[in-house]
DNA sequence: GCCAAAGTACGAAAGTTTTCGTTGACACTA
DNA sequence: TAGTGTCAACGAAAACTTTCGTACTTTGGC
């Protein structure tokens, strides 16, 4: 079976994939466009990414339009979970509360959020006894 | 003043970093052996990013004696802070609490831990009143 | 005093990532 | 059908990161 996981995205094609997040499936120059425009390179700069990013496997293509539409392999839930337990074992000697509460004190969280963590809190507690 | 602060450590200066973390100040010879042999590079690779790593201000160096000592110039939590935030940033759309659940559901993490989140959140929503 | 061991400094190669210019295909329209 | 705009493909330069070999220095023993 030929499915290796893709590899972890380099700087660049991560600011690619924050894009294709939010528009969802698009052509290179609807996420050309996505890029904010102060950091925005050449149009055959992304174009290049996207090709590349399609050997690696982390993107796809439909070409069967002139215009091809790109769209992301894995999730962005999985994206994030790749990146996180690489920054936690990194960083964090693989500890998830440790990077967690680094996460809260570096920067603010409201309150709903807050409630929210608690709540799952109260998840993994349930499924650990 | 010169107090640019330093850039985000690369891969193998984060390694380096972790070495110094655990040790404290050190000379390259220590460093190297606190490197887990599997990923050990040649001694004089380690030098070398230590050199490197000076001149960009993430290590300094007493050279009073023959085998100079390093030491980390911002502390571990500062680093930490800079690479969660960068994290945020590049993945999250700048959410802690998105960036530290991502983290807790990613791995698991022991009781005792996940009270101390608790106890870090009652803190959180103190100081937010 | 000489040698071996342990250090630092440095340059350069190899690898990876980022960037873009140029070329050729295609499609619309005046 | 000639011209203009949009697109994909590709090669290669530039920038950055990683790795190590070699040269030179210092120290301690014999």
């Amino acid at each position: 079976m030929s499915n290796p996981k893709p590899p972890r995205p380099t700087e660049s094609e991560l600011a690619l994939l924050r894009v294709l997040w939010e528009l969802g499936p698009s052509t290179v120059r609807r996420i050309w466009e996505g890029i904010p425009e102060s950091e925005r390179p050449g149009y055959t700069t992304v174009l290049k990414f996207l090709q590349i990013m399609t050997t690696k496997g982390l993107v796809e293509r439909d070409d069967s339009e002139r215009a091809h539409i790109y769209r992301v392999r894995m999730t962005q839930d999985q994206t994030q979970s790749q990146l996180v337990g690489d920054l936690m074992d990194r960083a964090f000697r693989g500890s998830a509360a440790r990077l967690a509460m680094q996460a809260l004190s570096t920067r603010p969280a409201s309150r709903d959020e807050l409630a929210e963590i608690r709540r799952m809190l109260d998840n993994l507690e349930g499924d650990e006894r």
